[in-house]
DNA sequence: ACTTGTCATGTTATTTTATATCATGTATGT
DNA sequence: ACATACATGATATAAAATAACATGACAAGT
């Protein structure tokens, strides 16, 4: 399912959400580093899970746990909600996907691999989500945790706005 | 209405800023400077509102909707969901509470007036809330951002991990 | 005082998101 | 083949949020 037939040649850089890029390849790319990491760490990626990081990839916007769960009653799955929940935790908890708290819906991981906090720019207008590298522990959060006594573990970032597209057809 | 009739004199030691402090002025103050600031702007500070923005500022950690509409019910209040909701909507809306969204909960404001982009710091143990100013603008998602051309609008970022208290308890 | 418009509250019902639980199935190591 | 751990499937329920509609309070203008 090609979402973009004639997407430019090799335009496939760093914040991947909002700039084209060949997004066939990127999908198969990045199931086949998925499959790899989970070779690499002993971990299953069995159809249900791959189905869903699929999904995520081809999308690459937030998806809500229904949705996925729609697709995967569609392709012959299980059709109750902890099939979907259930692969969601197994490639969140490695990383393979994030959930975004701010709309309860998830997307596929853009720098998988990579031990990273990631930070989001969400389009309010068309959903689509771009994840960068967050640097949690330096900035002004990080010191005002050192200050207080407070030892972050995780850090949620997420950014509401408009993306390029939209910003340009709002004109 | 205090909560605790006989609280000790100074131990009243609930996390501003995980900070022990008098919470008795501290809740009155923040009530004081919520009504003062809605009659500036032509708000109403109706009766359930300012209980839900007196039990937050009471608590001073996150509590979930249906928590705060047990107490309304208890305070004589309507009982339905929607009472506790529109209560809340208004108050962050006016930046007088704001929402937790990693655990769908909501925490009262602890820079009430100041035009503000909070950041969290989220107690995992015992569920304490500290707000600090977040410069989403600056840091490396400011960079991020500028540099996909995306416009960043509102930001979330919401901090997890231990406390001072909790992190002293853990030895 | 009466009318009108706006905003707030209350209630019912429903939707959306997420888990708990138990039974069954599948892979893996011995 | 067996034991074990892990995955899936299905039923049921919980938790969080909203839609829709009726009623009530209140102020502004007449
Ligand atoms: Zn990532
Ligand atoms: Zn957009
Ligand atoms: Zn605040
Ligand atoms: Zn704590």
């Amino acid at each position: 399912m090609t979402s973009d037939p004639q997407s430019p040649p090799s335009d496939h850089t760093s914040p991947v959400g909002f700039r084209a890029h060949d997004h066939d390849s990127c999908v198969e790319t990045a199931l086949a580093a998925a499959e790899a990491q989970c070779k690499e760490r002993g971990l299953r990626m069995t159809p249900v899970r791959r189905k869903v990081l699929e999904m995520l990839l081809q999308e690459h916007r937030a998806m809500g746990a229904y949705a996925i769960l729609d697709r995967l009653r569609e392709a012959g799955f299980g059709s109750q909600p902890p099939v979907a929940y259930r692969a969601l935790e197994f490639l969140v908890k490695n990383e393979f996907a994030h959930k975004i708290e701010r709309l309860n819906a998830f997307v596929a991981c853009s720098h998988p691999g990579a031990a990273h906090s990631p930070a989001f720019m969400i389009c309010r207008k068309c959903d689509a989500v771009a994840e960068a590298m967050a640097a949690t522990a330096k900035g002004g959060l990080g010191a005002a945790a050192r200050a207080a006594g407070f030892e972050i573990e995780r850090a949620v970032v997420e950014a509401e706005g408009l993306c390029p597209d939209c910003t340009e057809k709002a004109q």
